[in-house]
DNA sequence: ACCTGAACACCGTTCAAGT
DNA sequence: ACCTGAACACCGTTCAAGT
């Protein structure tokens, strides 16, 4: 079939949006491609990094021109650019969230936060893109899972979880006391 | 050997604790028990569930009395409550942020700490709880997986996160952004 | 009520071998 | 370079049967 990895991360991709992550597998993602499970073992060492390619390819999809303007505005654009990145496949932000924790995945978004932050002092910058960072991914995975465990019959659905408002509400807190920490500039 | 689904819940911590949450598997929990695999099923339906059982559990150990003080005390007192629960066994904080997706597990701290922003308007409270409970999981998680990954080898060890004073400045830029939110009492 | 034994339909990964 | 075929050591869950 003379796939690249790229074909790979791509099956992988179509895969988990149509069948979700707990059912994403090796072996169906070789029978996405036609291929032998061993086959894919020529392209990527193992699973874990194959859904760190996947968590980048995720977010590269929703790749946006970078935000111009005053601080807030340019963290709510990068914000709104990661989080719908992630809710465009079933079970995105869970993918994210889970190679962001080797240090992959959402190491780059969280540079662009703090590059949006540089006015403030440097601590401030980065904990606050890293407080920024785990909010968007913990909201947006939690709306996922529960979207999912609810199609399962699991719960009854909730719509609070996981709304746009909630998000602006949850993000506007962490702006604000980003405002109260003061920039130094403006 | 006449166990109960307390027994099962210890056991299967005591797996995670010592093998980690990847490992941690229902054959595993059995033999722990010293118990065929399929015994398990007499005490719970499925794996989920046992996960869910493990997350309340992990929360009730480190269960401490209500703080009582103005509410930027107790919003920390319970944060740190729910950290160093989560904190004390290995994987905890994944555990409990798998489950507190379903509903389960962190529904009851997230109640706690809107009850210590009653004096905020109701949907400050709620969203402020929310944003805390997923940047305290989020934030705990974070660390364990990067211990996790860094003691297998997989990533070079960076002890900037999840450390305790970038837990502070997170929470604490939470905090300020809800002292914006002026209560209204005090 | 609690458990065994055997089975079913899966996993991730390795490895020799093919083209 | 990319893939096949076969194997290894596992999974979660079900179910009849035992005490």
């Amino acid at each position: 079939m003379a796939n690249r990895l790229h074909d790979v991360v791509d099956g992988a991709l179509r895969v988990l949006d149509t069948h979700g992550l707990e059912f994403l597998s090796m072996r169906r993602v070789a029978a996405e491609l036609e291929v032998q499970p061993s086959a894919l073992y020529h392209h990527v060492p193992n699973k874990q990094t194959l859904l760190a390619l996947m968590a980048d390819e995720i977010l590269a999809r929703g790749r946006r021109e970078e935000p111009a303007g005053p601080w807030d505005e340019r963290v709510a654009a990068l914000c709104d650019e990661f989080r719908t990145a992630m809710l465009a496949v079933r079970d995105g932000a869970e993918v994210v969230a889970t190679a962001s924790a080797f240090g992959l995945g959402a190491h780059e978004p969280e540079q662009r936060l703090s590059a949006a932050l540089a006015g403030f002092e440097e601590d401030v910058a980065v904990s606050g893109a890293r407080t920024i960072m785990l909010f968007v991914l913990g909201h947006a995975s939690a709306r996922q899972m529960h979207e999912q465990a609810s199609a399962t019959g699991a719960i009854e659905y909730d719509g609070s979880i996981g709304s746009a408002e909630s998000f602006d509400l949850g993000l506007g807190l962490i702006v604000s006391g980003l405002r109260a920490a003061s920039p130094v500039g403006v």
